[in-house]
Parts: structure tokens; C-alpha cells; sequence
DNA sequence: CTTGACTCCGTACCATGGTACGGGAGCTAT
DNA sequence: ATAGCTCCCGTACCATGGTACGGAGTCAAG
């Protein structure tokens, strides 16, 4: 396939420097063969670069940061799935209390709301709900 | 009350740096007097400051960011409830869709997981599963 | 009167995840 | 051969939310 970095980017819906970011923090290969004799220097890349650079979006959609993902694709070399399960869990515990957190916010928030567009007298109670929380 | 800057800090959980930090971004005020004649510079605090402190905790657990809760603070001098409503409304559809995001990566990351640990043969498919979600 | 605790101040630094800049080189077409 | 496109590189910069550092002043107790 020979693709170019700009193809990979938009392959991946990211820009180049992020591509190029990328391979800085070693999430993807760098294709630099040298240089001195092939004089051009171009990196060119493949299907399997698009499925790795695949594979990090989906994993930073599940909350992965880039550092774990690196972690990740490391394993895809080791074949360490115990390691792979454990990093699993670890951030599905994680996202769970992510979650929670969430909607204890959402609760509280969306409840604000009403009682703001409900009473038409006085101030607005977001802040000063927020503010009772407190005590 | 007269508190300190250490006790403020104290009772809103966070370090005396970042009491100093919110008062750089205009989230808490600064009673600094001029500090020529009354020679101290030292600032003291009351209860006002303890609430909006608070004020400021709930409000970034609600997922807030510093600038947007700037602005809350700012509606709660000028009694803007339509704009606070507007504001609690955006964040409602916000953590709306953070949490059905996550709830999403939730479900594919545990489905994932189970895989990984069910089958014994193989790879574990947790990476290779990112890659076919791709396509 | 020295020590320790606390305050003040500005400025620098940290992680995270990019984004932009400026200069140099090769490919292709006109 | 000159323009224009893309590529290369390193380095600097951005926002966000703090955290740390160094030097100086003040205060009360020992």
C-alpha cells in the first residue's frame, strides 16, 4: 500500500502532527530507515499502521490514556494477556466510578434546574444549592 | 472569623497554593488591602470565602471548568438566572453524553474483557477486538 | 534573641494531549 | 528552471489545573 503520513492521518481522522506525536511517545512505529542512503527519508506506512492507529482511538474512547495504550500495543508484541485482562479491569473499575460520578452531577444538577426555571421569585438557586451542599 | 489562608484552605479540602491559584483566575477574591499603611499584607477571610470555596468544589464536580464557573460566580452578583439555567443546561447535555460515551466504552471494553478471560487459546482478543471495531 | 510557624510575593515547573512554526528538500508539471 | 505541493525535522507553543521554589516579612514562644 505505501501510504503517506498525511494519508495514515486521514485514514485515522487525526492530523499529521499527531501522527508524528505519536510516534514520539512510541504508539506508532517510525519508519525511518537511515536516510544517508536512500537520500529521501520519506516515511511510508501500511495497513497495519491504520489498524494501530485504529486501535488508539478506540482505545482512548474507553478512557485508556495514551501511556497505557502504549502499554497495550506492547502487549500485542508480548502476547501477555493476563497483563492485558488486569489493565482491562483496572479501567472498567475506573470508568465505573467515572460513570457514578457523573450522574451524582447530573442528578443534582438537572434538579437545580428545574427549581431555577420553576420559582419565578428570587434568585436562582444553582449557586446557593450548591453553596447548601455543602454544610 | 478571620481565617487564615491555611485554614480557608483547610476546610475547602484544597492546598494553599491553589486558594492563591483560584484567586489569580478571579475565582476567589483577593482581600489584599494595599498593604503601604496597614504594613501587614496579610489577607483573612470569612465565611463568605468558606462558601464559595465550597461553591467552587460542587461545581467542578459537576464538570464545570474553572473559566465557566468564573462566570457562575459572576451571575451570582448580577442575578442572571437566565444565563445560570442556560449554563446548567449546556453542562445537563454535556455529562449527558460523557456518560453514554463512557457507558459505551464500558460495555465493549467488559465484553472484552470476558473474552479474554473465557477462551484459552489464541491472543487475547482485547486488541484484536479494537482493530475489527474499527472496520 | 533565636527558632519555628505562618504569611506574603512572583515565577517556574509539572503532566496531558496535542498544535504550530520555520527551514530545508524532493517530485511533478508547466 | 521555477512554482507549488508534500514531505522531512526539531523545537516551541497552547490550554487546563494545579504544584513547587526561593526569598522576605511577621509573630509568639522558649
Amino acid at each position: 500500500m505505501a501510504l503517506t503520513i498525511s494519508e495514515l492521518a486521514r485514514s485515522g481522522g487525526v492530523g499529521v502532527e499527531t501522527v508524528r506525536f505519536y510516534q514520539r511517545k512510541g504508539l506508532l512505529r517510525d519508519p525511518r530507515p537511515g536516510g544517508i542512503g536512500a537520500a529521501k527519508g520519506q516515511r511510508h506506512y501500511a495497513d497495519d499502521d491504520v489498524r494501530r492507529l485504529g486501535f488508539i482511538r478506540a482505545a482512548k474512547a474507553a478512557g485508556f490514556i495514551l501511556d497505557e495504550i502504549a502499554e497495550l500495543l506492547g502487549l500485542d508484541a508480548s502476547d501477555d494477556r493476563v497483563r492485558a485482562r488486569e489493565m482491562a479491569q483496572a479501567r472498567l473499575a475506573h470508568l465505573d466510578s467515572e460513570i457514578a460520578a457523573l450522574e451524582r452531577a447530573r442528578q443534582s444538577l438537572r434538579r437545580l434546574a428545574r427549581e431555577c426555571a420553576g420559582g419565578k421569585a428570587g434568585p436562582c438557586p444553582i449557586i446557593e444549592a450548591f453553596e447548601e451542599k455543602q454544610a
